[in-house]
DNA sequence: GAGAGATGTATTTTT
DNA sequence: TACATCTCTC
């Protein structure tokens, strides 16, 4: 104890005496409940350092699951700040990293013919298979919609209800039998598969459960609101001998409702554990007190909660606005010139726009782009999603794991070299014939002079160039360099012409090399699997002068200075397919709180009577959220005046107080003139102007 | 087998 | 409106 007091005293940041608590927990359970802007990194981190510093444990019997690779490596790094010194966590990841991590150095474990190499599929891999099916066994694609039956597949394995689930009928049954047969002849497995076979072998393996439960003396788990049922279990199970179970999360935080979390966990947390000792970080550090106010308030609303009460000690700055707007166009013009208006207090790089759907981002883009602001959109394609950098994924897939079919469709016929889809079928029946993968039927099928001599030649081309590329990786051992050569065999960079995607081809190579560089392996599955279970907020930069547009699910665990929501309206926020029960209300509301939370000194709300959607236009009124917080004190309602009329009495921020003149609305544009009382004349915009009573 | 036009579909998506 | 995917034709 005293040495963790040390620890304590001569580090450099300041702790209040919850978060002090919280880090002095000693063995068993512990729920931390960290709200919003409390400072639970801080807590997670030091706690994990002293754990370090005082030898309780070494950093290879310590597992940390996190939900993004972001926040784990975050973690490392300050820890490692804290340490002063550089650690290896080998054990500190994502719940998919660390299980594919576990699978692989276990994979002889494993039922079926798995090996090392083993793929991971996408949710698009999966859907690829599923449509397979589906076609193969001459279903209808309506009744058997693909992407519900990939839900049905993902929420079997993440609920575990695989042996017990009541299909909806037998074919259903056939499809997803089918499909989890599928991917074990394909040496792959879904992203619900790495947990899930990780889960299995830690009930069915007893040795193997006995080995991991005594390998982590401390199992702790960051935004633990977030977990699902199966993750649930995996925990359990991992930490029920040495019983350090170490969560933190804040369950008004939890939107992922729809994707299998289960907001029980946390809620009942002290059920599962009843020894556990629960500690609260209520106070906030982030925002200003009108901004937790608000936000107080709107989840207030809420009834599936615990007890928490956040409050701070930073100073009132101004009060949240609200604004109301014609339509959409208005709206983001509306912020564009807010941002600008305001540049001297928040650079580009201080502001953030979030909305609901991803598709509210091309109003706000225009706007902002004629307004020259710079700006970066978060979410729409990862680096890792666009075409050609697909491609290169796959041909490595598919070098790594011959069996891999989806890596095989894609890549067979790339560039386009007279391979149809008739004779992929009948490479598929001679791959099954002969039992053989598909790189080695290439084989067969040459020696055999089985098809076309047009046809033999690009199978020989494109067998040779993975041969070469194999030669290559022995003697060089660069896997970079080796695959560059391997696609300029193929005719690859020829194909691709396009200088964007050639950039983005040349990135991944880069990609590849600086992998080979960081990490201690030069293994293609390692470097692909990380890739596999990357996402894009991980490329996240910081530090760059641009304004940050995206949805408020990935706003999660991200501040601003100031921040805009925007189309807080019935139907669109909370969106009309989670308005069926009031957990999908409550789980609306939390998204909205998160939304609001992330604002340091200035949030900026907003709805619209009006906008277009998917070329048509579509009315709503105030969310039924903002009616929750409309009475506040700490709130200033604004209406950007949409019917003008003249004479009416204005405020503008640039030139002050004056009557509208006429109002000359052209091309949509909502300009009016004002004559303002210094004596200026001037057309101006009706969104810069407010009504005075 | 490849490209051109037709059709359908659009919530959020940590891995 | 905008995009991906499907279908049809050459």
């Amino acid at each position: 104890m005293t040495d963790l007091k040390n620890f304590l005293n001569n580090l450099n940041e300041k702790l209040n005496i919850n978060q002090i608590d919280a880090i002095k927990h000693e063995d068993g359970p512990a729920l931390v409940l960290a709200g919003a802007g409390s400072g639970k990194t801080r807590v997670l981190t030091i706690k994990i350092a002293s754990l370090i510093k005082n030898k309780k444990c070494g950093t290879n019997e310590l597992l940390a699951l996190t939900f993004t690779n972001k926040a784990s490596k975050e973690m490392i790094f300050r820890i490692s700040k804290i340490l002063g010194s550089k650690l290896d966590f080998p054990w500190m990841g994502t719940f998919h990293s660390i299980s594919y991590k576990i699978l692989r150095m276990n994979f002889e474990l494993l039922k079926g013919n798995y090996n090392s190499n083993f793929s991971i599929y996408d949710p698009t891999d999966q859907l690829k298979i599923i449509k397979n099916i589906i076609k193969i066994n001459d279903l209808d694609l309506n009744k058997y919609e693909p992407s519900r039956i990939r839900g049905k597949i993902d929420s079997l394995k993440n609920s575990l209800l695989y042996d017990e689930w009541e299909f909806e009928d037998d074919k259903e049954e056939q499809i997803i039998k089918t499909y989890q047969s599928k991917l074990e002849s394909l040496n792959a497995m879904d992203f619900g598969d790495l947990i899930l076979k990780f889960y299995e072998l830690l009930t069915i393996n007893k040795n193997f459960k006995e080995r991991i439960q005594k390998l982590f003396k401390y199992v702790f788990v960051d935004e633990y609101q977030d977990t699902n049922i199966i993750q649930f279990r995996l925990i359990n199970i991992i930490s029920s001998i040495n019983k350090n179970l170490f969560a933190v999360g804040d369950e008004d935080q939890s939107i992922y409702g729809w994707r299998g979390a289960n907001i029980e966990n946390i809620l009942q947390f002290k059920k599962f554990y009843p020894e556990t000792k629960i500690y609260k970080l209520e106070q906030n550090y982030r925002s200003t007190p009108q901004i937790l106010n608000v936000s107080n308030l709107l989840i207030s609303n809420n009834s599936e909660r615990l007890e928490k009460n956040m409050w701070t000690e930073n100073v009132k700055k101004e009060n949240v606005k609200l604004w109301s707007f014609n339509d959409d166009r208005e709206e983001a013009k509306h912020i564009a010139r807010e941002i600008m208006k305001n540049l001297d207090l928040y650079k580009y790089e201080d502001v953030a726009v979030f909305y609901r759907t991803n598709a509210q981002s091309r109003v706000l883009e225009e706007e902002l782009r004629k307004a020259n602001i710079k700006y970066k959109i978060y979410g729409n394609i990862s680096f890792y999603e666009r075409s050609e950098v697909k491609d290169c994924i796959s041909f490595l897939k598919f070098i790594v794991n011959p069996d891999d079919e989806i890596a095989f469709d894609r890549i067979i016929n790339l560039p386009s070299r007279g391979i149809g889809k008739k004779t992929i079928e009948k490479i598929k029946k001679i791959s099954i014939q002969e039992d053989q993968n598909y790189y080695k039927s290439f084989s067969y099928i040459i020696e055999n002079n089985i098809f076309s001599k047009k046809i033999i030649k690009s199978l020989e081309l494109l067998k040779n160039s993975i041969n070469n590329f194999k030669k290559n990786l022995d003697e060089f051992s660069s896997v970079s360099e080796s695959f560059e050569k391997f696609l300029i065999d193929l005719g690859y960079f020829d194909y691709l012409k396009d200088d964007d995607k050639l950039g983005n081809v040349s990135e991944f190579l880069n990609y590849i090399a600086e992998f080979e560089l960081s990490s201690d392996s030069n293994d293609i599955s390692d470097f692909l699997n990380s890739l596999m279970l990357s996402s894009s907020t991980d490329e996240m930069v910081d530090s760059q002068s641009f304004v940050t547009l995206m949805t408020v699910h990935l706003s999660k665990g991200l501040e601003f200075p100031c921040v805009y929501v925007v189309g807080i309206e019935e139907g669109l926020f909370p969106h009309s397919r989670s308005m069926y029960s009031t957990s999908e209300i409550e789980e609306e509301r939390r998204l909205c709180y998160v939304a609001f939370t992330r604002a340091i000194s200035s949030l900026n709300l907003s709805y619209c009577k009006m906008r277009r959607m998917f070329g048509s236009i579509t009315y709503a009124s105030m969310s039924q959220f903002l009616d929750e917080i409309i009475e506040s004190d700490d709130l200033l309602e604004i209406n950007a005046i949409s019917e003008t009329t003249s004479n009416e009495r204005v405020f503008h921020y640039k030139f002050g107080n004056g009557f509208i003149d006429t109002n000359d609305n052209d091309n949509f544009e909502d300009v009016v003139t004002v004559v303002f009382d210094s004596g200026i004349k001037k057309k101006v915009f009706v969104s810069d102007l407010e009504e005075i009573e």
